[in-house]
RNA sequence: GUGGUUGUAGCUCAGUCGGUUAGAGCGCCGGAUUGUGGUUCCGGAGGUCGUGGGUUCAACCCCCAUCAUCCACCCCA
């Protein structure tokens, strides 16, 4: 039992039926993307680490996947690099490859690298897996999918807008009820700036993002922590208590950080935002929330966050505009926004709360039980036939008793089974059974694929 | 990276004060039923009690270590 073979931690496999219902919703939130103009793109696994470092901040650089170079990796790194200990420097000489972390970061570089090729404004979605050497936990795995769709090369706010459609559409035909917050980190540069903290915009984002999970006292006790001025803090404190609805929350703090140019233009965007909103008729509820920061630092503009509302979970798709993501790469001034669903916990919610509709088996539609060679050469022409007709079908492999295969059809939740043994081939027919209601009907070939195409 | 939880059959879990042959339910296999699954009845297989050490006449049970696991923090989808 202890030598038993396992997997990773924090990775998963999937059996049949579970990859039914994840391509239930890979499938849906794919249509969706389509339905707005974006096609789909893949990048490698691996990134070179380069690409990778440096992108997600120090905790993220700490939770990339490297991998080692291939070859006598050993061999060229100096006595002294070895004896030192420091892994940081050790990694550099013998890992130069990393896995993905998040779809974003290699898709700017690979608008950068492609530039000439693409056309602009350039609209993608990908669905892939990513990596991350976190611990794992509730709704935190090491592998997971997620689901990009980004617009780069446009600054208009009609972007942000698609976006939050895709959302509402999503899940609507998912059937999850859920609430998108979202902000602007201009708004939140002008904070910082008006309370005399500009320097210090990650720490604050980072604390106040934290208000609804760890309350107000705790918030500012971290603020203090990480060194913020008592004042700025007090200078805080309205901000975080700002009510209303979203225009009068926009009113409220235009009047506190009037004297940032930056937070004003932050202002002046989301009220576009909402602007358009009310043009589309959405059925979703859009909360401004000046207390929602997400911690990947690149944003710059707009920023999304989605929870579901019935299920404890976290988030499960984010996103937000980056101005300067390709500049990194020597691409400068082209401007993107994109969110990323959470494949793997929007699994979760639906598996909570039993969302995933009956149909979604990948199983055959129709199983021919084997009684032995003759009816085999009577039956096979019969498969070829209904899989012509696009009627899935599957004959089991050798004649083993009739009760194993019954219980094979079953356990596979075939929901036709054909039996043909001497009987049937006499007068040229097969017996159609339905497993879920048990009735069985004696039919020409003919019959049995008009039956089925009901 | 920090703190905690739990490891007994394929799965979920009992297991008394440390005591001789470690149990249940579900699942699996076979039969009742040689051309009928999902219900029922009967029978059967399956365990180095996570691993290594220690205490003891004796350890699933106590101690130490280790590995795995799950949860929380950090961070995040």
């Amino acid at each position: 039992m202890a030598q038993k073979p396992s997997i990773p931690k924090g990775t998963r496999d999937f059996f049949p039926a579970l990859m039914s219902r994840r391509n239930y919703i890979f499938d849906t939130i794919k249509s969706v993307f389509q339905l707005y103009g974006f096609q789909p793109i893949e990048t490698p696994a691996m990134e070179n680490l380069s690409t990778l470092m440096g992108k997600y901040g120090e905790e993220g650089d700490k939770l990339l996947f490297k991998v080692l170079n291939s070859g006598d990796f050993a061999a060229n790194v100096p006595d002294d690099l070895l004896l030192a200990k420091d892994s940081i420097k050790l990694t550099n000489k013998i890992s130069e490859k990393g896995l993905r972390y998040d779809l974003t970061v290699p898709f700017a570089r690979f608008v950068v690298q492609n530039r000439n090729e693409l056309v602009f404004p350039f609209k993608r979605y990908q669905i892939q897996p990513v990596w991350r050497a976190d611990r794992p936990q509730k709704g935190r795995y090491r592998e997971f999918y997620q689901c990009d769709v980004d617009v780069i090369g446009s600054d208009s706010l009609l972007n942000e807008v698609e976006l939050i459609q895709i959302v509402a559409e999503v899940y609507r035909r998912l059937k999850i009820n859920v609430c998108l917050k979202i902000n602007n980190r201009k708004i939140l540069t002008g904070i910082a700036e008006t309370i005399g903290e500009a320097n210090r915009i990650v720490d604050i984002t980072v604390a106040i993002d934290k208000l609804d999970k760890i309350g107000l006292d705790k918030v500012n006790l971290e603020l203090e922590q990480k060194g913020v001025s008592k004042e700025a803090i007090y200078k805080l404190q309205p901000i975080l208590a700002l009510a209303g609805s979203n225009s009068e929350k926009l009113d409220q703090i235009e009047k506190v950080i009037f004297a940032s140019p930056t937070g004003l233009k932050g202002i002046a965007e989301m009220r576009k935002i909402f602007e358009y909103l009310k043009r589309m008729n959405l059925n979703l509820n859009v909360e401004l929330d000046l207390t929602l920061a997400r911690g990947l630092n690149y944003y710059t503009g707009a920023i999304f966050e989605v929870k579901a509302n019935d299920v404890e979970i976290g988030s499960i798709t984010g996103g937000g505009r980056y101005d300067d993501l390709t500049g990194i790469f020597g691409l400068p001034d082209v401007s993107g926004v994109g969110i990323s669903f959470g494949a793997d916990r929007i699994f979760d919610v639906m598996a909570q709360l039993d969302l995933f509709p009956e149909n979604t088996s990948s199983a055959a539609k129709v199983f021919f039980v084997n009684f032995g060679e003759s009816e085999e050469a009577y039956l096979l022409p019969v498969l070829v036939q209904l899989r012509q007709e696009g009627i899935s079908c599957e004959i089991f492999p050798e004649a083993a008793k009739m009760k194993k295969q019954m219980i094979y059809a079953n356990r596979k939740e075939i929901p036709f089974v054909v039996l043909a043994g001497e009987s049937e081939m006499a007068e040229g027919k097969v017996t159609l059974k339905n497993m879920e209601t048990g009735n069985q009907l004696l039919l020409t070939i003919t019959e049995l694929l008009n039956e089925l195409k009901k």
